[in-house]
DNA sequence: GCTAATCCATACTAATCTTATATAGATTGT
DNA sequence: ACAATCTATATAAGATTAGTATGGATTAGC
């Protein structure tokens, strides 16, 4: 049960956005730089995020990239529903016919709390509790 | 981010083992036919729930396998941490030197706090709440 | 002693997923 | 015109997973 890196680099590409965000547009190479990232990857990276309106992009030179909405408004589980090929922990939370002992089975539903709870959290998480050095509970 | 199958395997057997506890050692053949899990698969999902000491077995004709421990006393947490090959959704949570961000690196903080929460659910959730219907939160 | 069952180890494979890199072109603004 | 960006596929290397297969050793009831 691992996060992919894409979500992982998808939360830091956000992050950097934001922490340059008074810069202007912000281009595929710096983010590559600071996030150690390749270029190449970094592109594929940022499309989907375009594609669900986090980010915004000027075209042309001194063009870049952006943040679409206020890091407040971003939220890692945002990230990580648009990554994770599937949402759940378990196939059979969402696709009970996968499984043929679905009906019976009492650990589905655990699994689809499981899930709710992690998915809670991650909601709760902005983007903007990322960018500041300022994030809570730390120990 | 998927469950393996054997954690999702694993929960199923010790349900099964609870529920069919009092017939006495259950065979692998048994849960094989009710789970719908092959015979060899089994086997290898039963040893390390051994080595846990979350199930004992009883060696020779009559023999099988039973709950080392009450169902409410084994919980899904214990389960999943022992299948699945690392506790955390992302490894720079425990290992910050497998990232060379990990100083700087907010984002982690906060993959760490939703492993935290996922994982005290799953603690909180045993075999016990599993096996007999009786689920809490359906809807 | 026969047999039913567990136990053990390990090898293998097929499929899938992941993580990139590579290639080639389209678009834009100056 | 041209420099810099974005877009779209293709491809490859590697890891992981799920499950099967092989081949036996041990234990205890009958």
């Amino acid at each position: 049960m691992k996060l992919s890196t894409r979500s992982r680099y998808g939360a830091r590409i956000l992050v950097d956005l934001a922490r340059n965000k008074n810069k202007g547009p912000v281009q595929i190479g710096e983010i590559s730089k600071r996030q150690d990232i390749s270029v190449k990857y970094l592109e594929q990276l940022i499309r989907p995020l375009k594609k669900a309106n986090l980010v915004t992009s000027v075209r042309g030179p001194k063009g870049g990239h952006l943040l679409a909405e206020k890091p407040e408004n971003i939220s890692l589980g945002q990230v990580v529903r648009l990554f994770e090929g599937q949402t759940d922990l378990v196939e059979c939370v969402s696709f009970p016919e996968k499984c043929p002992m679905s009906d019976d089975c009492q650990v589905r539903l655990a699994w689809r709390d499981a899930t709710e709870v992690l998915y809670e959290k991650l909601d709760s998480t902005t983007i903007s509790d990322l960018m500041n050095g300022n994030y809570p509970g730390e120990d």
